[in-house]
DNA sequence: TCACTTACGAACAAATTTAATCATTAATTT
DNA sequence: AAATTAATGATTAAATTTGTTCGTAAGTGA
């Protein structure tokens, strides 16, 4: 029985030690990463030549630093993470009003991304969205047809937009349309930070039957940026258990029902 | 050796082993495995072979890393990995053609998908493609303006196809197309296995001023199913050197270059 | 600016991992 | 029990990864 040395790591698991260590630090240096892989020097700098190669990190003298715009292929990052639970409760209210042979549109954003984890089940869908994170997540279900809209792909929202995709979406009609917002005001209607999202959950509104606008508690009665809907768009508000109850009759006699359970 | 050897573990066994040592770690290395499995290198080879064609895994030189879903979805596997060094031989070629500020179309298939690694570099480049994977390589270089062409998203392919893709194709035009094939030849010019493919090819190649084939020599004077263009559309076919060098004269005198060095 | 230190990458050589082939063993079917 | 099939392991050559050396380049402080 010869006793073989074991290795703990390949080169794949370093550069995926590395990538973590810089999702939680903004720099990294070639020494650090050595003590952790218990690696040479000159491996760590072809593993980094590497990363930088596919622009996964950015390289300095003595070690790298994060690319804040690459972090993960295809979820987003930090803001995915905040107030993960009520994103996940909200999509999954926002679920079940998902039907067998419906056909969605799925807009782009952090807690809309959460939905895709409940509609995988559904027996035939037609799911259409400018959200990658979304089709990366579908892409495997057979039982889900998956349409693109076509455009400019922006990297810091993982997701398509310009003229050409809201020209795209207009092709479509849907069902039922899940979109976001920043802001829902009955004053104001909804509200966004970036005109280019907002053109796109319009047209999306716009072209389907029924409009579920999906946001946590903290943006109901709050005002954003660009104003882009009148709130009379919507045929229901899912949001999360945080609500102020005093807002559910309000909204109801504007004929917007607002969903929190 | 007197003492009867006696088995622990059974291929199913050693599986799950894997799989769940990979539920609590991000890699695992063959040799880890073997020490757990009491079984030969070979063996743990062959079983992480069997785990990644179920995309179960994500196998590395030394080992396996976790296959979390984004990581891998967008990236051809079997396929992918078959003949690869010609086809990056293949790409770097083409990349010499490209030139800052080109628009180019790359159209989808598993020899394209290797070009986006050499155009990285370029300065100022427009893209505009249906295939996923190369969306994927290229999200992260604010030097590349990326257009996804929308339309029905198809897993086995990783791309985009259907009429609508095809429309939107016309709304733009390019310098250059790179495009594919399953054969060329002088009697029947571009042919596919796939009528949806060749449907796309087609029109990159329609709605650009240069077209550009990518195909390895194999392919050279062989035909495939559907006819779906004529080789005069071709500015140039780029091919690997195990190319036969008849061919070369042949297809100069249809004004074709044929281009393997 | 200069000297000084540290980091870098190219080239080579060593070590490790891999795939291919073949022989052996175990399991299953007939 | 014989034949067939599946699984395993040993051996080899090829491919890949790694570390060492050394000359060059980049940053640092006086």
């Amino acid at each position: 029985m010869n006793s073989k040395k074991i290795k703990t790591t390949t080169p794949e698991a370093r550069k995926k030690i590395i990538l973590n260590f810089l999702k939680d630090n903004e720099s990294v240096t070639v020494q650090e990463i050595v003590n952790d892989c218990n690696a040479s020097e000159i491996t760590i700098r072809r593993d980094l030549a590497e990363l930088e190669e596919k622009g996964l990190l950015i390289r300095t003298h003595g070690g790298a630093i994060r690319n804040t715009a690459a972090e993960n292929l295809f979820t987003f990052n930090s803001k995915m993470n905040q107030n993960k639970e009520n994103k996940e409760y909200i999509c999954k209210i926002a679920s079940r009003f998902i039907e067998d042979n419906d056909i969605i549109f799925i807009d782009c954003g952090s807690t809309l991304s959460f939905l895709s984890k409940f509609i995988s089940k559904k027996e035939s869908l037609t799911v259409i969205t400018n959200s990658l994170p979304i089709i990366s997540e579908l892409i495997n279900f057979s039982n889900i047809k998956l349409i693109i809209i076509g455009g400019e792909v922006v990297n810091e929202r993982k997701a398509v937009y310009g003229h050409s995709a809201e020209r795209t979406i207009g092709q479509y009609h849907a069902n039922k349309a899940f979109i976001g917002a920043d802001g829902i005001s009955l004053a104001k209607g909804l509200t966004s930070y970036d005109e280019k999202e907002a053109s796109i959950t319009l047209k999306m509104a716009e072209n389907a039957d029924e409009v579920f606008l999906l946001c946590d508690s903290t943006k109901i009665e709050k005002n954003s940026f660009v104003t882009f809907a009148p709130y009379s768009i919507l045929n229901c508000v899912i949001t999360d258990n945080d609500l102020d109850l005093k807002y559910i009759s309000k909204y109801q006699k504007n004929n917007v029902s607002l969903i929190h359970e």
